[in-house]
RNA sequence: GGCGGGGUAGCUCAGUUGGUGAGAGCGCACGACUCAUAAUCGUGAGGUCGCGGGUUCGAACCCCGCCCUCGCUACCA
């Protein structure tokens, strides 16, 4: 019986210029999907774009056009192309400019309001002027000068203005036990560990109701009693989880999809552990099913930045290495959950470690042995029961890690197929087998284990690396599409099919890195 | 200030409830092999486990103090 398995990246501003972190985010999230597809799990992936507020409109009239013509263009010249570079594989794409998502909008706003969680009161903010929008205590600092002894804006040095607004508010402040109460009764609920315990830390200290609309400008979803009032950008956003998967217009695809895993960075944790539950239970929905936080790419032990030049393009990456390694390299060498070292030289030595001299070289030898000592037809031998054995625990470990979010593990699981196998070759000695005719059955033996074990780890990395393991796959004999081998069971495959000569799969690359 | 990470071989990191001589990968050195993408395999060198105390027969792992570093401390999204 298959499973639910429904999955999501944030939806992301679309304002932003898609860079590496957001790269990583789909990457993971396009990976678990693959893999679920793979073990024969309802799986759909969801991705999108967070399109109101402000600061859209303002950019957009500043561009000369319409909010809704800009995000347009933003979606399809930026957001969309990533997704293709990146080669990921999303069952849907949500908007918070579509219809849909606006109709399950107000539907959730009405029912939160029929339940009485939603009431009108007053805001007051400090307004800054100059940044046109309201600032935190922590946005403020000491003034100098002829504002001494103020709290001034940290941008414009002046003074800010207390500005009180009448909006609607969320009744946040009532979920306090229950959220508590949720992260003890499920503690997978929220992931890795230590974002649970600051979450759980954060709700301890006390919750308070959240202001949900805004009426000093309109690019945004209008309350539906009143339509001088657009919904706040973050509330509606957290919703498209639910818009997308038919929240109260077709109640048969939500209830097939919903609960949902929400795969995201460790800064929007909180919104997600928070926010979100306390909506669903006010809403009176199933709450989802976990929520994971993964880490930051790092440079030079800092967060990655435009602004201080370690800002990097996937594109800068693919380029040079294909996205294949891109995605294998990011899923490997950083824990998912922990903040990742990147550096070029990095990546520079584990695509030509693992992939180029580990992975490529294998298959290259392996494929070359097949054709040189068997007319390039795979040996119908069952592997020996060392390599059996290989591939039955790398499998088995890699579906397990899969289910704790250790994509790093998986992958690890299945690339020690490839490092023994190295290893068993040397043992093995083919080459000296070959010369002897009354060894040709343990010859035979030999090349049907490789390629069964090449076979068995090209279906585990197909989820991190979907073209690479399907040119394997092809290279090595295998039939069809290798996405389409039920994971739980790759190293049961066996191949009997012909080799074919391939050009390189990871071919060394001389040049030097583009950046330092 | 409060809360939470992290500080272990050149680099990136593992180290379960404290217990045989502290590990992996990469890099490096030496050796082996030739099927292969000058790839592969083996061996080896290399560490005051941030600092100082303490508990214990015994601590990288527990307790106290300190130093360094990163992040969070809610309505820009």
């Amino acid at each position: 019986m298959p499973e639910r398995f429904t999955v999501t990246t944030p939806i992301y501003y679309v304002n932003d210029v898609p860079h590496i972190g957001h790269a990583y985010n789909e990457v993971a999230t396009d990976v678990l999907a693959r893999w679920h597809r793979m073990r024969g799990d309802d799986t759909f992936m969801l991705t999108g774009t967070d399109e109101h507020g402000q600061k859209i409109l303002r950019t957009a009239v500043a561009n000369g056009t319409t909010p809704q013509e800009w995000t347009d263009r933003l979606v399809e010249s930026a957001w969309k192309p990533q997704l293709e570079l990146l080669n990921i594989a999303n069952d849907d794409f949500i908007r918070t400019t579509s219809e849909r998502h606006k109709a399950g909008v107000r539907i959730f706003l009405e029912r939160l309001k029929e339940a009485g969680y939603i009431y009108h009161g007053e805001f007051e903010g400090q307004y800054c002027v100059g940044c046109e929008e309201y600032k935190t205590p922590n946005d403020l600092v000491p003034g100098t000068g002829e504002y001494e002894g103020q709290q001034v804006c940290a941008i414009h040095s002046r003074p800010t203005e207390t500005v009180h607004e009448s909006n609607y508010f969320f009744k946040l402040s009532e979920f306090g036990e229950r959220l508590l109460a949720l992260y003890d009764e499920r503690p997978d609920y929220v992931q890795p560990e230590h974002v649970r315990n600051e979450v759980r830390q954060f709700v301890k200290q006390g919750l308070t109701d959240l202001s949900i609309s805004r009426n000093t400008f309109d690019w945004g979803i209008k309350v539906p009693w009143d339509e001088s009032h657009v919904v706040y950008v973050w509330f509606e956003a957290l919703l498209n989880y639910i818009t997308a998967i038919g929240y109260g217009v077709d109640e048969e695809a939500f209830a097939r999809r919903w609960p949902a895993t929400h795969i995201v960075g460790k800064d929007i944790a909180r919104f997600h552990a928070v926010i979100w539950p306390a909506m669903q239970m006010a809403a009176g929905l199933p709450i989802s099913d976990h929520v994971f936080g993964h880490g930051w790419l790092l440079v030079g032990g800092e967060k990655m930045s435009k602004s201080k030049a370690t800002g990097i393009e996937p594109r800068q990456i693919t380029d040079v290495f294909g996205v294949d390694a891109f995605r294998y390299y990011f899923m490997s060498a950083i824990a998912f959950g922990s903040d990742g070292s990147f550096s070029w030289e990095d990546l520079d030595a584990r695509y030509h470690a693992e992939l180029a001299n580990g992975l490529g070289n294998l298959a290259s030898r392996v494929i070359a042995m097949v054709h040189k000592y068997c007319d390039g037809v795979v040996p119908e031998v069952i592997p020996d029961a060392e390599i059996a054995t290989l591939m039955a625990d790398a499998v088995s470990r890699a579906d397990r890690a899969i289910d704790r979010f250790a994509i790093d593990e998986a992958v690890d699981a299945a690339m020690s197929i490839v490092e023994r196998l190295n290893g068993y070759i040397t043992e093995q000695a083919p080459w000296v087998l070959a010369k002897d005719e009354s060894q040709q059955l343990r010859l035979h033996a030999v090349l049907a284990s490789n390629v069964q074990g090449i076979g068995t780890a090209a279906i585990l990395l197909a989820p991190v690396m979907p073209e690479s393991a399907q040119r394997l796959w092809a290279a090595i004999g295998g039939e069809g599409d290798v996405s389409a081998q039920p994971i739980q069971r790759a190293h049961e495959w066996r191949g009997t099919g012909r080799v074919t000569s391939v050009p390189p799969l990871f071919p060394r690359i001389e040049q030097e890195s583009p950046a330092s």
